[in-house]
DNA sequence: CCACCCATGTAACTAGTTACATGATTTC
DNA sequence: GAAATCATGTAACTAGTTACATGGGTGG
């Protein structure tokens, strides 16, 4: 399981709450490894049990917040867990199941559906893209000493994702072009 | 859910046994949609409950062996399910997480893991293509009349496989250039 | 003062994984 | 007759999703 590590990778970019770590997992690493607020609040509690983290309520402040900050043993348990071995993830993927149910009863009308995917993937595309520009490529411009290891693996990471959505949607492309073709 | 489906197409395609579909799961449908004998039994006995399929043992056969066909009503809800609308999967890759804690805490040696992660990609990525070559090339190169929508349809969803790996194995390169840089 | 966002949770469910069990048949 | 593979399952666990609950603070 990933989730408390990358839970903790974020903790470690910066401290926060639970509330802020469910907003920041919406638009970055959350990307890569999505979480809803209940599991994010499940496993921040484990990870406290654990003491791998510990929480603090905000000084002086009135709301309930609690300020999460990663302990020395979650610095080494998240050390360990990088060079475990684990394979890559299995290509899951619930409309391929359904192109090839198509192509065994079919035709069934996808092409509507592809469309509305074509959409989705377009759309995380200029996000990424939005992101790329705003955090990466025009902070290098002004600054190129700022290009460190560390941006540049981030930005690497950014580029996955960008790639990912391109591919698909021309996957989407593809899959119109061969049902347009002769249905 | 998309394993009863999964399923369906596959025994539309040609019926069978729980066991000869955790087999033919392993190496083709089961590329998309991967699934363990024990969820494979766990589900037939669920469909055949519901009314899509009904098992039959072997005529004259000696062993407990119980064939699996499709009925009607199995039909009518894998049409009615190729039309439901269902958001792309989430890219959702542990590596990658891994990557982002070496960015923050590291370097912390992941070059190892990462080739072991490339060869499992060349080795996935031969395999797709040595069955385009036995399955579609062939096939449609000593009989071009073969080359049916349906074929055309199974041919693009394994060559998403091919892509799919192509992809991940080039990342593997360039982070394994990223990573030599500066370490 | 009402609606919205901040902030934290519980409960129940779903799908998938891991480990274990068992007996029959085929192959060497 | 031993080992491999055919063939079907049960049980317990893990991770993620969906729905619901609740109370305080902030802006119009």
């Amino acid at each position: 399981m990933s989730l408390p590590h990358a839970l903790m990778v974020s903790l470690i970019e910066k401290s926060c709450s639970g509330y802020d770590l469910a907003q920041r997992f919406g638009k970055s690493i959350g990307f890569f490894w999505p979480a809803s607020h209940q599991q994010i609040y499940r496993e921040l509690a484990k990870m406290e049990a654990k003491g791998w983290v510990k929480s603090e309520a905000e000084e002086g402040s009135k709301t309930r917040k609690r300020i999460y900050h990663v302990l020395d043993d979650g610095v080494q348990e998240l050390k360990r867990w990088v060079t475990e071995s684990v394979d890559p993830i299995q290509l899951r993927e619930e409309f391929v199941v359904r192109l090839r149910a198509d192509a065994a009863i079919g035709p069934l009308g996808l092409e509507t559906e592809l469309s509305r995917r074509a959409q989705i993937h377009q759309q995380k595309l200029e996000t990424y893209q939005a992101i790329e520009k705003r955090d990466f490529l025009d902070k290098i411009k002004k600054d190129p000493s700022k290009n460190t290891r560390e941006l540049k693996i981030q930005h690497l990471i950014l580029k996955t994702g960008i790639a990912y959505e391109e591919n698909w949607l021309q996957w989407c492309k593809d899959v119109g072009e061969l049902l347009k073709e002769d249905s």
